[in-house]
RNA sequence: GCGGGCGUGAUGGAAUGGUAGACAUACCGGACUUAAAAUCCGGAGGCCUUAGCGCCGUGCGGGUUCAAGUCCCGCCGCCCGCACCA
């Protein structure tokens, strides 16, 4: 027995080698139906971490098991280039934001090539390359012909010391998160697309979306935000400022009897037409405007009221309703107007409280229509029929049917209109950045926002560039900003905004069928291999990514560049979990933990210590890997140690693909064993001499559980449940380590094994494969087939159960029908006992199940 | 507040309404070894002055069923997403 160590470092590069040599996964258009297998492409931090290995070996275990399966595979992978943090290290290092970029994706590259993953690199591209960029300029321009693209005026928060518009989470405490300066809130003309215009599709469609999970539809659906109301027009008593009639949005127009305010925004016409005459309502629209946009703000922020002293008539009754402007009235959303139910709503009651205004019940209680007490009444839970569902005739109704009564009787009775709102914004492109895709067009004195030319794109980013002043570089580089008109050639200025990075993820999938075209995708390709048939990604893209890609798509159908059948990028989406590991601390000496790798440290039985002084270490609760807590596993070390085919095996066992799953040195260490076991029994069966006497019986059985794991495998792989794949694998494994059965049968076991490990561990099981007397790549061998006879034993155990507990158990021929396992069951001794002489009065028997006697 | 999900051994987790705890980790015992590692074999949900053909057991309380971790109703706990959205 030779006994050898499977030794990784040497196997490993081999077999990449030879399916490199072999072009196994280039993607051709060819007859076989296709298969796309896309994960979400990483950003060029510098370093792979167990997220992307854990994300990419379960894109690869799909598309190395469809490969076998017969599909033609395509499985690229490029990266998502642009972006904050190359800006960020070209002040603080003063390189090069393309520079630090491609040594990155050089740097992860090496990285990730070593995991075995069966990607096309020939289609590799990154978002910064301009042959990228330069596409998606031109699909700008096209958008832009077909109306998708608009210019307005929006708020953005503003940094005055850095110069540039911050993201809400840029803002700490109202200052900006790298110069400390108090943030701004500043007016800019900005690039939007009218993502709000598909609404509806978008909505419509997440119907469609059967294999996406349930809760990225329902987070999806949220955010697009569908409601049903009505706008109602309240007439003023007197005009004032050429104001005639105050509309408000409501989804619950039931309540309108209890309506006892009205309050507008800060921002609604007629605050602003109020705040140009008065002092006292410039003064509280100052202060009203104030406070962040974050939540946390919001959630502090106290409600402020201002009666204008205006009054409005109630549409359905002779009373009038005192006009107020309230800071937590938004103008962006509905008319930017309400009308104040406080009864029945807890902000509307803490605003009436306040400020001492009416509280009037909108549901039918005879003889109290007046103070409903401390709390809001929450009509769902209370009285269903509000004195507007009574005059409508309604007498009970679900809230819902009472909503809709009453708008059909609103718009009968009442000047108001059914409407139909979205939360859904514009998606708002701009940002004044260098590091980004540059918008292509060019601002003309004469002749205003001019597209540029499709010949002279790529519009591409100058490289002399400076980071040493705040601001945008792109403004003050006046060779590539002053350029002359594309329309009529007079001098005039690009435009200096680039876009948001969100837009070169938006399409990258499509791009990758056909990655160096001259157009941004080519036809042919698109309608073969579009759409992503799995797509593999983390919840975190739930909602923008995604929705986005949904809007593109749209568009790029629209626009020519996609096929009507591509209008949804994503057949079946995948949310896998987060890789977590403990947390190790001491304690530093501000009381503040000092977080500790978990190199640093030795774990013991109780507790754990630091490896180089003993000190005792906290072992803290475990979270997702991240730099922060300092609790992260390098995959290099992992792959060094270990080899790719551990790292990959253990990121898919135990837990369910979309749980998180706990990295543990003891679960690395077994992943590495168990290959190591399985290396070991191959070289065992592979030396063993021949001319023993092996066992007909063995071999049946080892047979048997070889078609039990093909079942099995395949079972899980299909049902994105790796985990049940590898436990599968593992029983296989035990299986046979302990058969009996001779040196044919464990070889032919053995074989069947490599090519059902061969989507986790591709690497072993070519060796395995090539050991065994296997022909060519164990890639290229095709998905072993199920011979549904080898599932079943002649003799199963049956447990018997009387009155629905189990008592006892009998070994019976498969064949047997019904009666003649009542028969038995009833001879059965426990039975026997439990009837004591009588006769049972029923009995239950599930063939191949169970058998129930019920006495 | 609204929406969604999840509660099973020490741990990660299995279980078309049909033998709960597969598989793995940690643990315990044995073999091999001078010893350790590695490897191999075995044990293990809980309870019991009755060790059995025993009783109990999937967050808690009810229900449906011959049969419930699984289905229904009501609680409790944890996690996630959204939110001055009218």
């Amino acid at each position: 027995m030779s006994n050898e160590r499977y030794n990784a470092k040497v196997v490993e590069p081999k077999w990449q080698e030879a399916w490199n040599a072999a072009e196994v996964f280039r993607a051709e258009r060819d007859e076989r139906e296709k298969y796309y297998v896309l994960e979400m492409f990483p950003y060029p931090s510098g370093r792979i971490h167990m997220g992307h290995v854990r994300n990419y070996t379960m894109g690869d275990v799909v598309a190395r098991y469809k490969s076998a399966r017969g599909f033609n595979v395509l499985h690229p992978m490029g990266w998502d280039a642009f972006g904050m943090p190359a800006e960020n290290a070209a002040m603080e290092k003063g390189v090069h934001p393309g520079d630090w970029t491609y040594k990155n994706i050089d740097d992860m590259r090496a990285q990730l090539k070593p995991m075995g993953l069966s990607i096309d690199w020939s289609r590799e591209f990154a978002t910064c390359d301009p042959e990228y960029y330069g596409q998606q300029q031109a699909m700008f321009i096209d958008m832009m012909e077909q109306g998708l693209v608009y210019r307005k005026n929006a708020v953005v928060n503003w940094d005055p010391v850095d110069m540039t518009v911050l993201a809400n989470e840029q803002v700490i405490d109202g200052k900006g998160w790298r110069s400390g300066a108090v943030v701004e809130r500043k007016e800019l003309t900005q690039w939007f697309f009218k993502i709000s215009e598909y609404s509806e599709e978008l909505l419509a469609a997440i119907d469609g979306l059967k294999d996406w999970p349930e809760k990225v539809r329902i987070m999806q659906a949220n955010w697009i935000g569908k409601s049903r109301g009505v706008e109602i027009d309240f007439d003023m008593t007197e005009a004032a400022y050429g104001v005639e009639v105050v509309t408000c949005y409501s989804t619950r127009p039931d309540t309108l009897h209890g309506a006892s305010f009205l309050a507008i925004s800060p921002d609604h016409p007629l605050a602003k037409a109020l705040e140009a005459d008065r002092e006292d309502v410039a003064a509280f629209n100052i202060e009203a405007r104030k406070g962040g946009t974050t939540e946390e703000a919001m959630e502090k922020a106290e409600k402020l009221g201002f009666d204008t002293g205006l009054t409005v008539h109630h549409p359905a009754e002779d009373r009038a309703l005192p006009v107020w402007i309230g800071n937590f009235v938004l103008m962006e959303y509905g008319t930017g107007a309400v009308f104040g139910c406080p009864a029945h709503d807890q902000r509307d009651l803490d605003f009436a409280r306040k400020y001492d205004l009416m509280v009037r019940n909108a549901f039918f209680v005879p003889g109290d229509d007046t103070d409903v007490g401390r709390e809001a009444l929450v009509p769902e839970k209370t009285l269903k029929v509000s004195y507007v569902n009574h005059f409508a005739g309604v007498t009970d109704a679900s809230a819902e049917d009472a909503i809709n009564t009453t708008i059909d009787w609103f718009v009968a009775k009442c000047k108001g209109r059914e409407t139909i709102k979205y939360r859904l914004r514009d998606w708002g492109v701009s940002r004044q950045r260098y590091w980004g895709c540059p918008i292509p067009v060019v601002h003309c004195d004469s002749c205003g926002v001019v597209p540029e030319k499709k010949e002279n794109l790529p519009v591409a980013l100058p490289k002399d560039v400076s980071f040493e002043t705040p601001g945008n570089p792109l403004d003050r580089h006046p060779t590539w900003r002053d350029v002359p008109c594309p329309k009529c050639g007079k001098p005039a200025k690009r435009e200096t905004d680039t876009m948001d990075t969100f837009v070169d993820s938006s399409w990258y999938f499509a791009r990758f069928t056909a990655p160096r075209a001259e157009t941004p995708t080519v036809m042919a390709d698109a309608e073969y291999w579009m759409n992503v048939d799995q797509y593999i990604g983390g919840i975190e893209h739930a909602i923008l990514h995604l929705l986005y890609s949904r809007f593109f798509a749209r568009a790029m159908h629209m626009t020519g560049h996609l096929p009507p059948t591509a209008t949804e990028p994503f057949n079946a989406l995948f949310t896998q979990g987060m890789v977590t590991h403990e947390t190790y601390s001491t304690p530093g000496k501000d009381g503040r933990p000092v977080w500790r790798t978990p190199d640093e440290v030795r774990l013991m039985e109780a507790g754990a210590e630091l490896i180089a002084t003993g000190e005792a270490v906290d072992v803290g609760p475990v979270i997702k890997m991240s730099k922060s807590k300092k609790n992260v596993v390098d995959p290099e070390d992992i792959i060094d140690q270990y080899g790719a085919d551990t790292a990959r095996w253990f990121v898919m066992s135990d837990s369910p693909p979309e749980r998180d799953v706990e990295w543990t040195a003891s679960g690395a260490e077994a992943a590495w064993k168990h290959l190591q076991r399985v290396w070991r029994l191959t070289d065992e069966a592979v030396q063993t001499v021949i001319g023993q006497e092996p066992s007909a019986d063995e071999a049946l059985a080892l047979q048997k559980a070889t078609h039990r794991a093909i079942q099995d495998v395949t079972d899980g792989i299909e049902g994105f449940a790796f985990n049940k794949s590898v436990a599968a694998l593992y029983q296989f494994t035990n299986t046979v380590a302990k058969s009996k059965a001779g040196r044919a049968a464990k070889l032919s076991a053995l074989k069947t094994m490599a090519q059902l490990m061969q989507p986790m561990t591709p690497h072993l099981a070519e060796e395995v494969w090539a050991a065994t007397g296997g022909e060519g790549l164990v890639a290229q061998a095709p998905w072993p087939k199920v011979d549904p006879a080898l599932l079943e034993d002649d003799t199963v155990t049956l447990p018997i159960q009387i009155n629905g507990k189990r008592r006892d158990e009998i070994s019976v021929s498969k064949d047997l029908d019904k009666a003649a396992l009542e028969a038995l069951a009833l001879e059965n001794a426990a039975v026997q006992k439990a009837l004591n002489g009588g006769s049972p009065k029923k009995v239950i028997v599930v063939p191949g199940r169970i058998i129930n006697v019920v006495v």
